[in-house]
DNA sequence: GTACACTACATACC
DNA sequence: ACTGGTATGTAGTGTAC
């Protein structure tokens, strides 16, 4: 008896039966209840015909494809059909013979069979099942349908299945319904080894909506903490919890390289089972570059990889732990916690430490929800399940994008690279990119910046820059562009640049609509085109794309370089001085011009710019400072300080925003930004700067100010040039403490009694003693952050930095 | 023994 | 190797004088 129901796909697996691929889609029903929809489509993939091949060839060879036969250890597969179509294949037209086989995991190895003469190129062979699905069905994650099917009882082992409803498809309609929202669980872990499934879990807590809970099996139990006879119980009961809360998605913070496969090992370890899924399967892992987590019927979301994949382009965070994250997106950070051996901690600290371990569940609840619309959206427009696109990086955002919009090109879609194909295009080296203008050392007063709305994306579309308008050589009515070389672009509008018009296009118009309304999602949705439009111009230019063409990016590159040096010498014909560009922006001096003047010269720029580009005028700024490099005495690029009207800073470039340098260092050179900027001149500065040396000779300094930060890139033997922070990093291994790629290693700089050892050599740990040194401080942290600054008014602080005078005070 | 060129590395800008 | 190139600047290292 045919049910029909009203569902949103939430999570997409698929499974083999008989030989042949089903899609199993997890959702949720409006009551709020769990479905699970079972379905079929057509595997298929394309063999693109050579020209001219003859009506009676192209029979000879669809009769050779259709006796294709793989056999291997698990199954028979065969080709069920072909078709003959008419399809677009990189700007061309192409007759194509797609061919219907039985099963998509062989799809590659009939590809590599079909090596008929008539036969120009295998394609879409080696798309994913899912991503096929929700091409051929148009059943698209987290949108509404109506579903009408069978109801399942036993078949397929959906018997198993924790769903209130199991359908077999017949048929799938969208329907229009308010926003979804997800039932979310977060969780968190405690252990006493860092290394996975070393030690034990001592704790686990876990957040959702009205649901609050630490299990553990010490310390004492009190409200919200359970405790347990052993780590065993606590996990089962873990499980029991999860199953009770009925999570949509269940999200940690670096759950995917931590909580996850721990909970997995300590659950080997201790004989259960760790049955997260919905069919009471235990977690599985897949490991790319990094483990990947997934719990079957539960989109398991770790929000680290997203906000880092995605999202830390906005952020301000100078890390993407937790703590930071959570206190800029949310206002909040994590609860106090000195890590220690859990053998010696008290009665009462086990208390803080359920705290601790709480409120990190606490946070990553509520950063899953700040982030859902942003989630919500990506997915959305991406089309890919939510537990995919949560870890996308850009480039396949973009290429998934494209997969699911060619279409509406009818287009066939361009392969992966093989792994030849990626040494050759890494061969083919860098090409030449951004302008970025040398400017002139000094202080300046009354800034006006202009920049161009998404450069590379409109150079993109205004000159149709992409594989397939690229020509091999030159033809009448086609753009030429110098990239080294010269290459030449088809005017006929390309699918790749044309899709971006699109993406573009529709930034604007949800930006509009976002000013209008403020709501976190049209913020999101406007904020994933955005994201979109400024990865494309990476994606042509990544090796690993699909759609690769170096030629393209560089073209992109080449003409951006053309339009905005063509912009500059008209502001300066216009009777402006230019003091500063780069890439997209350009800034110069306001001198005695009012705003309207410098609104009509946009205007006058604007109307002569080609296709969509377009210059926008970012903000007038009341000073502005530019410095020499310390090596040359040219002016150094991508370091500047501006101050708008309104006495706000900003500051590119200087250590002032490097991580990589010490917070006294950092302020110092802040304040001293701050004085000049404010005053308009350096006198106020000078004294500031007087007392920080001050401080540094008489030892006022706390330890905190001067802990320089440097992360650890690459494994500590990967390292040819032992730097300090690997120094550290050795020492920290030795004793035994978690050194991980990606961590920042902090140590300060100590005085030694051999006057010539090396900074590596004087390198401490937080932990261990010493007098920080006075001399490397003054001539290595502090002068080098502020002498370009003075010498912009002509001010040699070198005296005070004096080493003979730091010298006689540490004789005393 | 020191100056200098060079490499390796980290981090920023757009 | 998992978007692109441009740029600054430190520390370490090898070499010339």
């Amino acid at each position: 008896m045919e049910k029909t129901i009203n569902f949103i796909p939430i999570d997409y697996d698929y499974f083999d039966f008989n030989g042949k691929n089903y899609a199993k889609i997890v959702g949720r029903m409006e009551n709020g209840k769990r479905a699970c929809i079972i379905d079929e489509c057509d595997v298929y993939f394309w063999a693109v015909l050579k020209e001219k091949v003859s009506d009676n060839k192209i029979d000879e060879t669809r009769k050779k494809i259709e006796k294709i036969k793989i056999k291997n250890k698990l199954r028979e597969s065969e080709v069920l059909k072909t078709e003959i179509h008419e399809k677009n294949f990189l700007g061309k037209k192409v007759k194509a013979i797609k061919i219907f086989i039985t099963n998509y995991k062989d799809a590659r190895d009939f590809a590599d069979k079909i090596t008929f003469h008539e036969i120009d190129k295998r394609r879409e062979f080696d798309l994913g099942f899912i991503t096929r699905y929700i091409l051929e069905k148009k059943l698209k994650p987290l949108n509404w349908y109506e579903i009408k099917g069978e109801p399942l009882i036993d078949e397929f082992g959906v018997n198993n299945l924790e769903a209130d409803i199991c359908l077999k498809v017949n048929s799938i309609k969208k329907i229009d319904k308010e926003a979804f929202i997800p039932r979310v669980l977060a969780y968190d872990i405690e252990t006493d080894e860092f290394e996975i499934g070393k030690g034990h879990i001592l704790m686990i807590s876990i957040v959702g909506e009205n649901f609050k809970k630490v299990l553990t099996w010490k310390g004492k139990t009190k409200a919200n903490v359970e405790k347990f006879n052993d780590e065993s119980e606590m996990l089962e009961k873990f499980v029991e919890y999860v199953k009770i809360y009925n999570p949509d998605i269940l999200t940690g913070y670096f759950s995917d390289g931590f909580d996850l496969p721990y909970l997995k090992a300590r659950a080997e370890k201790n004989n259960i089972k760790l049955a997260l899924g919905i069919d009471n399967s235990q977690p599985s892992f897949k490991r790319s570059r990094m483990l990947i987590g997934r719990i079957n019927g539960i989109v398991h979301i770790d929000l680290f990889r997203f906000i880092k994949t995605t999202y830390s382009q906005y952020l301000q965070s100078e890390t993407l732990g937790l703590n930071e994250v959570a206190s800029e997106l949310l206002g909040e950070r994590k609860t106090e916690w000195q890590h220690i051996p859990s053998s010696k901690i008290s009665e009462e600290k086990w208390e803080e430490y359920f705290e601790y371990c709480l409120n990190d569940s606490i946070l990553t609840y509520k950063l899953a929800e700040k982030l859902w619309p942003d989630l919500l959206e990506f997915t959305k427009i991406i089309q890919e399940p939510l537990f995919d696109v949560s870890r996308y990086s850009m480039s396949n955002q973009v290429e998934s994008y494209i997969i699911h919009n060619t279409d509406k090109f009818d287009e066939i879609i361009e392969k992966k690279p093989l792994n030849k194909e990626i040494g050759e295009r890494l061969e083919e080296g860098k090409y030449e990119g951004a302008y970025v203008l040398q400017p002139i050392p000094g202080l300046y007063e009354g800034l006006v910046f202009f920049d161009f709305t998404s450069m590379y994306g409109s150079v993109i579309v205004t000159f149709n820059l992409s594989k397939s308008s690229f020509l091999e050589k030159k033809e009448p009515d086609s753009l030429e562009v110098n990239i080294g070389k010269k290459v030449f672009f088809s005017k006929k509008p390309a699918f790749f640049p044309e899709m971006l018009k699109e993406i573009i296009e529709k930034r604007k118009k949800f930006k509009e609509e976002y000013n209008k309304n403020p709501t976190p999602i049209l913020k999101a949705r406007s904020n994933a085109f955005k994201l979109l439009t400024n990865a494309a111009y990476g994606y042509q230019g990544f090796f690993g794309a699909r759609y690769y063409c170096r030629e393209a990016a560089a073209s992109t590159a080449a003409l951006a370089r053309k339009e905005i040096k063509e912009t500059i010498s008209f502001i300066e014909k216009n009777g402006y001085k230019v003091i500063y560009a780069d890439t997209d922006s350009i800034a110069f001096l306001k001198e005695n011009k009012n705003k309207k003047e410098i609104l009509e010269l946009l205007k006058k720029i604007n109307s002569a710019l080609p296709g969509i580009m377009e210059l926008d005028l970012e903000d007038f700024f009341k000073r502005g400072i530019w410095v020499t490099k310390r090596t040359g005495e040219f002016g150094a690029k991508k370091k500047y300080a501006l101050i708008d009207e309104k006495d706000k800073m900003r500051i590119r470039g200087f250590e002032t925003v490097r991580r990589d340098w010490c917070d006294l260092s950092r302020e110092t050179q802040n304040k001293i930004l701050e004085l000049i900027l404010k005053n308009g001149n350096e006198k106020k500065s000078v004294e500031y700067l007087k007392e920080v040396v001050r401080k540094i000779k008489s030892r006022q300094v706390d330890l905190n100010e001067i802990i320089i930060k440097t992360q650890l890139k690459k494994s500590i033997e990967d390292y040819k040039s032992i730097s300090p922070h690997v120094t550290i990093a050795k020492k920290m291994k030795e004793k035994n403490l978690p050194v991980k790629i990606g961590m920042l290693i902090e140590y300060y700089i100590a005085e030694s009694s051999d006057k010539k050892a090396l900074v590596r050599e004087r390198a401490k740990a937080l932990d261990e003693s010493g007098k920080y040194d006075i001399d490397y401080y003054l001539k290595h942290q502090i002068l080098p952050a502020v002498e370009n600054i003075f010498e912009v008014f002509k001010v040699d602080v070198n005296e005070l930095f004096d080493g003979k005078r730091q010298k006689k005070l540490g004789e005393f």
